[in-house]
DNA sequence: ACAAGTCTTGAGAACGCTCTCAAGATCGGT
DNA sequence: ACCGATCTTGAGAGCGTTCTCAAGACTTGT
């Protein structure tokens, strides 16, 4: 089974068939109207040959690219990477993504673009027009940035904004981050917890707010109080230190923390187990996102599983099968889970009579 | 600053300078003799459309495609993320891939493929000759698998083979794992353990079998045995569990063993705690690979950091150097580095007594 | 100032595929 | 059986780029 130097063409095909290369053409692409028998001796001689269209031929000659574009925040990629973190983002995109479009017969590249940068167009604008995609996938914080989408939408090329319910342009997907905060808080408030604390990502990720109006609106239908209960972190570590130490200096009742990142939440405990609070003992903790640091930690931390490779998927399919110009209005929300280990539990007895 | 909504092509730029498409060409691939006033005129016209050359094009006349392809295992993979473990080799292969690929205006793709089925060269065929690309980096256990060197050689497409360094096609690079396995049992020696058990990786995996080797020469440098001390696991948490137990029960003076992946170390870090041995006061730990979950046990473990970045970056840019048929010949190693956290620590003097 | 080079520029084909359009084959209704 | 409609197939152009090759402009050495 020697195998052929050349690269196989349509028109090897064609030959081979003894057809015509349009005729070959509609059969790889499921075309309608071809003789079941014709279709058939045409199929044969494409597996005899090991035929498979060149993608870019196939993109020059107008139709699809074949190709779906998943842009990643630069910066925090990179911090990322450098700092070793993991990068849960990256990583269930490609899971939810690589699996999705090969399913279709779709390739889907990462790209690292600076939202903060003011050559934010230029730098997708050349990405854009070297690889001519069928779709591109935004992620938080680019989901809302309106240079991106605008430039997108002026493009025509579909897309779809994870993270982001906001009108415009794309396809908002969400990933019930106010159902989640709720479900979390919720959970605490069950567990008799009176004063329940969170810690939130930055306000430019808009999920930051959706997380605490889930956080709030958990209190208020258990009658519960927010003030002063509320730190901002980056999502970082250092930051989650900070917000935990600020939290527990003002509010020693505090018997609960919901931190935006593991991260934060590592840290948290961290400062915990520094002032002598057991996990869950003392404090409940719970952190949005659940990638596998949080397994190994002592005790391992209940999370918010946000469902991000599930929720790219579904971004793929809507891309895959949208037109142009489709109808962008419906939010696509695809619910988080709650993982439940070992770092909540009741709330202490000794607290009830302290708070 | 109004946006065209059709693709600038090279010939728009040639109409706007008033020069030939050919002259546009060998500016924008800097090609020589190129009056510098025209390159200028050429430029200027160049940047004022916002011209960027098509990849598919490009690929389509016959030069480059400027894709670098990624193979990883799908099995291995897809078992990492469902089981949510995280994937460092692919998030560390992405960031030195990513990162040299756009250096050079190349782009990367990561492609799953099984190395065990008997279509792998199906597969893999299918996606080389969709892509075409200009090169392709083979992470374990593809790297030595002769179906896929030989596939890749026959198409005479340049690929480098991350982790080996057995003769052959491809462009082989090792990570150092006999020096990395050397570097981790001499640091034990040194600390006073005298009985340093090993839990490697499988065999299919040819660095399982380096790493051994590194352990053994330390070993015999240091004038210690290594009889016995040698479990072999699958590189994940649950054989990692049985691997440390074995060793335990059979070799109970056994004071350091060195796990060849970070969750077979958090496995017997694990089996330790359940038996009352203290980490690193009873029992030290060196893992390898040094992902993020290491950083948040407790104790937080000492690891060989594997340089997978720096070893994909180094391979990307020997690919894109390359022509097809150049010399393979010299090995191209990347030294893995120990990183010193708190499950090491010298041997207890207790047992110098009982050994 | 002239021949023999070297530089610079352009014209046209080629890459592999899909699109549009037209021609021939087949079918259904009367 | 006949006519119009529908199916099936093929021919040829075009996508945006780079390649090869040739022609013109400029050097250089004598």
């Amino acid at each position: 089974m020697a195998r052929v130097r050349k690269t196989v063409t349509i028109r090897d095909v064609a030959e081979d068939a003894g057809v015509s290369l349009q005729t070959v053409s509609r059969v790889v692409n499921g075309g309608p109207n071809v003789r079941p028998q014709l279709r058939d001796k045409v199929q044969a001689a494409i597996d005899r040959l090991g035929y498979v269209p060149s993608l870019a031929a196939q993109r020059m000659s107008g139709s699809r690219s074949y190709i779906i574009l998943a842009i990643n925040d630069r910066e925090r990629t990179l911090a990322d990477w450098r700092e070793r973190r993991g990068t849960d983002w990256v990583d269930q995109m490609l899971l939810g993504g690589i699996l999705t479009c090969s399913q279709h017969g779709y390739r889907m590249m990462v790209e690292l673009v600076d939202t903060h940068s003011d050559h934010v167009e230029r730098e997708l604008g050349a990405a854009l027009s070297a690889l001519q995609p069928d779709g591109v996938i935004l992620t938080p914080p680019h989901s809302e940035n309106r240079l991106i989408t605008d430039l997108l939408a002026e493009r025509r090329i579909p897309f779809a904004r994870i993270g982001s319910n906001a009108p415009g342009p794309g396809i908002p997907m969400t990933m019930g981050d106010e159902g989640a905060a709720h479900l979390a808080t919720t959970r605490l408030a069950e567990l008799g917890h009176r004063r329940i604390a969170m810690i939130a990502g930055p306000s430019a990720y808009s999920l930051s707010g959706w997380r605490i109006e889930g956080w709030r609106r958990a209190l208020a239908e258990a009658g519960l109080p927010h003030e002063g209960l509320l730190e901002v972190g980056d999502f970082g570590y250092e930051s989650g230190t900070r917000a935990a130490r600020t939290l527990l200096d003002r509010n020693p009742d505090v018997t609960a923390i919901i931190a935006s990142s593991d991260q934060m939440a590592l840290a948290a405990l961290e400062v915990a187990r520094d002032r002598g609070l057991s996990v869950p003992h003392d404090l409940s903790l719970i952190s949005f996102d659940n990638t596998p640091i949080v397994r190994f930690s002592q005790p391992p931390l209940t999370a918010i599983d946000q469902p991000i490779a599930e929720t790219v998927s579904r971004a793929v399919e809507q891309l895959i099968a949208r037109a142009p110009d489709g109808d962008d209005d419906a939010v696509i929300e695809v619910a988080a889970g709650l993982v439940e280990r070992s770092s909540t539990g009741p709330a202490p007895a000794t607290l009830s009579g302290r708070a």
